[in-house]
RNA sequence: GCCGGGGUAGCUCAGUCGGUAGAGCAGCUCACUCGUAAUGAGCAGGUCAGGGGUUCGAGUCCCCUCUCCGGCUCCA
């Protein structure tokens, strides 16, 4: 017998195994509950199945059940049970790949004759997989070298598994991206998760309690010891999906689930998900009468209506009040232009699938609603010479624009196909553009923060594979401007390759919601190119001409969209300065209309919006809820006391118990300072 | 654009085997005059998304279009 190993865990504690120990036994020596709870382990820091031997000294952490690479585990295992269950029910399906995702899983099949899934296939899959999940069924893993794998997949007639071998192997071969064409990185991270790598390929089989094998998959693990320990699922949705995320490639039809370490887990899952079903802006907009999409007026195109009308404007104005302060100009330009102006740009040769067809008019000239504000500005920029005592020039505009959004993609506010961008244009020199960034996050972020957003992080968008122009040096120095700006902020960066614009990199903002959801919110592009191509300039200091660089940024983004996005993050109950209705007044009975009458007139006198609801609708109780379902910050009831005294009592929004005999201009002074401090709950 | 699922009163939804359309809420009228989340009664409201087809007869079956929802792709 050899030595004993030495195996350290993650508390720095040690422990002596004969070697051969499994991560599973480990555990079980530790404790019954981690050996309950136990999904997997790291060995040394890389992932493995419980069921691994350890041969020699190794620092080794069981991962657990109810945490989120346990969760994965489970995910990605309960993947496996899918497509188990669906072969079972579909002979003759083809599968691709079935990895975890955020709060759950995938895994893409193709079919016979073209196939497709039903809601009601749903519902047969996943009694199945509970009926295979009670087998207890082994989870074992085994490694192939390329050609075994091969054959086992050849014969298995699986061709997507085989295309991910061969391209690997390939790959190998001639070089990362070599013969995988458009796919090159991204493609190669799939493949790994796959199990191919290293001139073997990692392949799991499940193995019922007699020995027989039901299911075999090529896959990097590691997975949950038995199929017993995948309890709390449930499939969500089915769905078509580009084989490789490409769209010229063929569609497999798409299941996705969701998995967690125990029911109770599960349950809260789907309680986030009804949460923020609740909070969806679509639904809100119309209980709140905010805003609608006639099906009369087109797809993607929004009316605002009165109530959103003044969020909309209260909005639009506190950002004008801001820029201005800021050292923004204001301009204006038209919505549809000549399309020579969007050639110069380029956007027509990049982005013409996504405009608008032009309108042919003036015997053969077409026109063009504009999809951009920016070639717009550049003309007022180039309306005369430029000095570099000028600079920088901050034009900004809430320009309407148009885009051809396409049919599948058009979604609430949150992509439209008519929309008014918070749209600004900097213009300055080479040498201020540091600056210009450095203060233009600050801007940004103080911004977005009035608005009651508070939890961001920076994304940088590099130059795109394909649809970029411009030399590889002035993307670097743009991008390395954005970077540096972006390090000065106390905001963690995320890096988006080839995620920028044709004409330049972006930094973009992305804001947490109230429940955590990721929105991207501002974006600040440095363009290098739009000046070379309208070929504007300034005069220097030393009487030569130079040429400016351009900063293009949207705050909100699209005031639709960041509207939407509003909506959400407060669930329709606006802060008071927000609040289309600030105040409703509500007479006991009619003897008090005229005095309600005279406290809705004090708050009207004072620029508040309040509204008044006499008895004809309905007894004060019922207006009372009426008010409430309408999220009013403030509802203020008056009867006899309150006529008598000149007081009021005020039930406010979340409020638990309303207080009376409140002084009305005691009241009307919290209100100003309600306002005034843009305080997200009445008080 | 592609895949799947929907569209019935302003909203949320029922509508059986193909036999000619229903509820709750909202709205309107009347009564009620009320102190903190739904007073009562009555009335009105629909070319069943639009068009075509099958049928003696279509909300229901078939085809096309529009549109919405969930994904995929895309997002200057």
């Amino acid at each position: 017998m050899s030595a004993p190993i030495t195996i350290t865990l993650p508390d720095g504690s040690q422990r002596n195994y004969d070697p051969g120990v499994t991560a599973g036994d480990v555990a079980a020596s530790i404790g019954r509950r981690l050996a309950a709870d136990a999904v997997a382990a790291t060995i040394d820091g890389e992932w493995a199945d419980l069921s691994r031997p350890i041969a020699a000294d190794a620092q080794v952490a069981i991962i657990t059940r109810a945490t989120p690479e346990g969760r994965e585990v489970i995910r990605h295992s309960t993947s496996h049970l899918l497509a188990q269950a669906v072969f079972d029910l579909f002979p003759g399906a083809q599968y691709a790949i079935g990895p975890a995702i955020a709060d759950g899983f995938y895994y893409d099949f193709d079919l016979p004759g073209d196939g497709r899934f039903t809601d009601d296939d749903l519902v047969r899959i996943e009694a199945r997989m509970r009926e295979l999940a009670a087998q207890d069924q082994r989870f074992e893993r085994f490694e192939l070298g390329l050609e075994q794998g091969r054959a086992l997949f050849a014969v298995a007639d699986q061709p997507y598994k085989l295309e991910i071998i061969d391209r690997v192997s390939g790959a190998d071969r001639a070089g990362a991206g070599g013969a995988a064409g458009a796919g090159g990185a991204d493609d190669a991270v799939d493949d790994a998760a796959e199990g191919v790598g290293g001139g073997t390929v990692g392949v799991y089989r499940n193995v019922r309690a007699d020995g027989s094998v039901a299911y075999t998959d090529l896959c990097r693990g590691p997975h949950v010891p038995s199929t017993k320990a995948l309890k709390a699922f449930k499939l969500t949705r089915v769905a078509g999906a580009y084989w490789r995320g490409d769209e010229k490639r063929k569609q497999l039809q798409r299941i996705y689930g969701t998995a967690w370490e125990d029911q109770k887990a599960l349950d809260e899952h789907l309680h986030r998900l009804a949460e923020a079903e609740r909070r969806d802006h679509r639904r809100l907009g119309v209980e709140l009468d905010l805003f609608s999409f006639p099906e009369e007026i087109g797809s993607g195109l929004a009316v605002f209506h009165p109530k959103g009308g003044v969020i909309r404007r209260v909005m639009e104005e506190y950002s004008r009040t801001r820029h201005e302060a800021a050292g923004y100009e204001f301009v204006y330009s038209p919505h549809i232009t000549k399309s020579n102006l969007f050639e110069t740009s380029g956007h027509l040769h990049w982005y013409a699938d996504g405009m608008f067809p032009p309108m042919e008019l003036d015997g053969g000239t077409d026109y063009y609603l504009k999809p951009m504000n920016c070639p717009f500005h550049i003309l007022i920029f180039r309306s005369r010479m430029r000095s570099y005592r000028e600079l920088p020039v901050r034009f900004f505009e809430f320009g309407s624009v148009y885009r051809y959004e396409k049919s599948g993609v058009v979604h609430g506010l949150t992509r439209v196909r008519g929309m008014t961008q918070d749209d600004a244009h900097i213009f300055c020199t080479k040498e201020q553009m540091g600056d210009e960034l450095r203060s233009l996050l600050d801007f940004v972020l103080s911004l977005l923060r009035d608005y009651g957003l508070t939890d961001f992080y920076l994304e940088l968008s590099t130059k795109p594979k394909e649809k970029a122009v411009g030399t590889d040096e002035e993307w670097a120095e743009a991008t390395e401007a954005l970077r540096s700006a972006a390090s000065e902020i106390d905001l963690e960066l995320v890096l988006d390759e080839g995620g920028g614009a044709f004409y330049g990199p972006k930094i973009s903002v992305q804001a947490r919601d109230a429940i955590g959801r990721t929105w991207q919110m501002s974006t600040i592009q440095v363009d290098f190119q739009l000046p070379q191509r309208f070929e504007i300039e300034y005069v220097g200091s030393d009487n030569d001409r130079h040429r400016p660089i351009m900063i293009h940024r949207a705050l909100f983004g699209s005031v639709e969209r960041f509207f939407g996005v509003l909506v959400e993050h407060y669930a329709g109950a606006f802060p008071t300065w927000l609040a289309p209705v600030q105040c409703v007044v509500l007479p006991v009975a009619d003897r008090h209309d005229d005095y309600a009458a005279l406290v809705v007139e004090r708050l009207r006198s004072q620029r508040f919006r309040a509204e008044l609801v006499d008895g004809s609708r309905g007894a004060l109780g019922h207006r009372i809820r009426n008010a409430k379902l309408e999220k009013v910050p403030y509802i203020l009831v008056v009867g006899d006391s309150d006529v008598e005294a000149e007081t009021v009592g005020v039930n406010l929004r979340g409020g638990d118990r309303p207080e009376r005999d409140v002084a009305l201009a005691a009241f009307v002074d919290r209100m100003h300072d309600q306002v005034a401090e843009r305080r997200l709950e009445p008080a």
